[in-house]
DNA sequence: TGTTGGCACTCTCTCTTTACGAGTGCTAAA
DNA sequence: TTTAGCACTCGTAAAGAGAGAGTGCCAACA
């Protein structure tokens, strides 16, 4: 069936009043404030309809109307209105980004962050989950019972570990397990390490002390590590000023849930077609975030990674504006860490519309 | 003014239901469960003095009695049985830390949540800022285009960079630049590398286009990192789950004012190292945490470092539970990282690592 | 056919009243 | 010093009344 123009706008003005005041819209408010040139008997009418639809819901029979979440989605795909940030706005994400450069490891968690007070909710900073190898490994000599092990890995991060060992080790044991390692382990993901090959390594190396499982313990876990990813969930508690998460224990389902980083990995594999995504309440797969809508902008993280910026917030989510803040949040983030290679492995994520990376 | 030991008794009593009750506990219920000998009238008499003597609190005339700061501090102090954990909790938590001890560059924030999951409340872990230097610089040549910073810190961690260049740079260069570094800027704090120092050092190097300032800002940046200490916090929300913050906007004064580290930092200053601490409502310096209560145990964290695990609750904690639980933990971790008395007889490594990743 | 004004109806929210109960403080007796 | 008894206080839960907002429907109108 298709909808007149007139129920989109008495639509999108019900969802807008909505957004605003919390509080369902009567018939009068929209007369009022849409400018529709007709009379608040008409409007019921078409409320009526849009409720007989699904768009619209009545907590109780008299009171105004709320969007039902099909009627959010409706909004979201069709009537909300691109909006642009204001100048002010575009520079002070502008600014926060290019101060955060300086401390890159963390500017994931950062954006996060970022995201999370300009927008006023949770937000959630995701690294796409990605099976790593080693390209390189380095052993450091420190002194007779200790080392470093430093490994470069095929996501172009670094990890290391300080050894301490009860007992000696000479220079030349270091560089043997450094050459061993480097033939032999380099290239293979977590999984491809198996204890076999790990015996068969300690034979080689004639090694009775136990290092080449120091070492390949250590791969093994910043392998699987950077396979898992990596969830970062601040401002949890921005979520209780809601009026809908006033009740603690609704509040503490879903901030407990997003604390979980396991729960959160599973977040994005619903799909991920463009820039900016919305799952509005019951489209969540999690049982716990029935209630609430997630948005999220995944950005380039270079080297052919893909982050992920959201929030989380009640169905009555300022989408419009959220959405434009995360995606510009996460154009500028593509544009600073971006390598311009097109994303490998995460499947095909274009960022919706006006997409300005000039790399 | 001395107690008398039946008061003792009472306030004891009034502390321990009031901790499982929540509810204002009245002289009936002390009568019938403290196991005095005596009838609620003459509970009535003491609980009246109590009051008086500023132990106890009155909500309203005909309420029971609620333990005040005071009564909680002087619950805390002399009243409080030293708990015994139950062989299934000791044994939990050894596991659990046992099972941590492979990812020793999360144990902190692990054993943060585990203090928080034992006791249902939120949980922090700080670790004791401290001043750093470089022990250490070596610089690992990739290809033309790259190299890897890696330092050696005193406090036994060490840091990486992973560092792409537009330019190329020759072996030689990153070997001159590594004895450089290692002659001029070991031992040296954040605040002690200048930018005197460093240009000093550029000119000294002769053309290396920028390399010397790369080197140092990422000095600084792992140093200063060092010296601001880390904080996590878990299990936030858990909060929500106590009577006393079901009010969502105080749950959440604390809870913002829990997530932001810089605050935190601050904490454990008031006090020092041994044992179990307890920072009872009003005795904390923040207003924030006025209506809360902490609960800390200091750890060795080896190599002369102390870290810190602690709890936030609300004033009505069960402080005898929660001391014991920490300091358990505080003591397992002692055991598994401390530098100086660690038995090595077992032929057990310590393994001490940072992994930082930088693209 | 679509739009409008009018009107009765429904339902929630808030305020007030009432009743209840828990617990105290006091007094007098043991 | 302890105890039993009793009046009193105060918060809370339940019940009732009134107001207000918004709907649904109907008849009239362009």
């Amino acid at each position: 069936m298709e909808i007149s123009a007139r129920k989109k706008r008495i639509l999108a003005a019900v969802v807008e009043n909505y957004i605003r005041s919390a509080e369902p819209v009567g018939s009068k408010t929209i007369a009022e404030t849409a400018g529709l040139g007709c009379s608040s008997a008409t409007i019921r009418n078409e409320l009526s309809e849009l409720t007989a639809l699904g768009y619209l819901e009545q907590p109780h029979t008299s009171a105004g109307r709320v969007p039902s979440p099909q009627g959010y989605r409706f909004y979201v795909n069709e009537l909300m209105e691109r909006q642009k940030l204001s100048l002010e706005e575009a520079e002070a994400i502008n600014a926060r980004l290019n101060e955060k450069m300086e401390q890159l490891d963390r500017l994931m968690a950062d954006a996060g962050k970022l995201a999370g007070q300009l927008t006023g909710y949770p937000a959630l900073a995701l690294s796409a989950p990605r099976a790593a190898t080693v390209k390189r490994f380095d052993l450091l000599y420190v002194d007779a019972n200790t080392f470093i092990i430093v490994a470069l890995l095929s996501n172009s991060t670094v990890q290391n570990k300080l050894v301490h060992l009860p007992f000696s080790v000479d220079q030349g044991m270091i560089q043997k397990l450094s050459a061993l390692f480097n033939a032999g382990f380099t290239g293979l993901t977590d999984e491809e390490i198996t204890p076999v090959l790990i015996s068969a390594t300690e034979r080689a190396a004639r090694d009775t002390m136990g290092l080449t499982s120091i070492i390949a313990a250590f791969t093994i876990e910043a392998l699987s590590r950077s396979r898992e990813g990596e969830a970062y969930v601040t401002g949890e508690s921005s979520l209780l000023q809601q009026p809908e998460f006033r009740d603690p224990d609704k509040a503490h389902r879903v901030i407990s849930y997003l604390s979980d980083s396991g729960h959160l990995m599973s977040l994005p594999s619903a799909g991920s077609d463009s820039g900016v995504r919305v799952i509005i309440g019951p489209e969540n797969l999690a049982e716990e975030l029935r209630d609430s809508s997630v948005v999220m902008a995944s950005y380039d993280a270079g080297e052919g990674q893909r982050g992920l910026i959201g929030v989380v917030g009640p169905l009555r989510m300022d989408y419009a504006a959220v959405a434009a803040k995360l995606q510009y949040i996460a154009e500028g983030l593509s544009r600073l860490l971006g390598s311009g290679e097109a994303p490998a492995g995460f499947g095909k994520m274009i960022l919706k519309g006006d997409v300005t990376s000039d790399e």
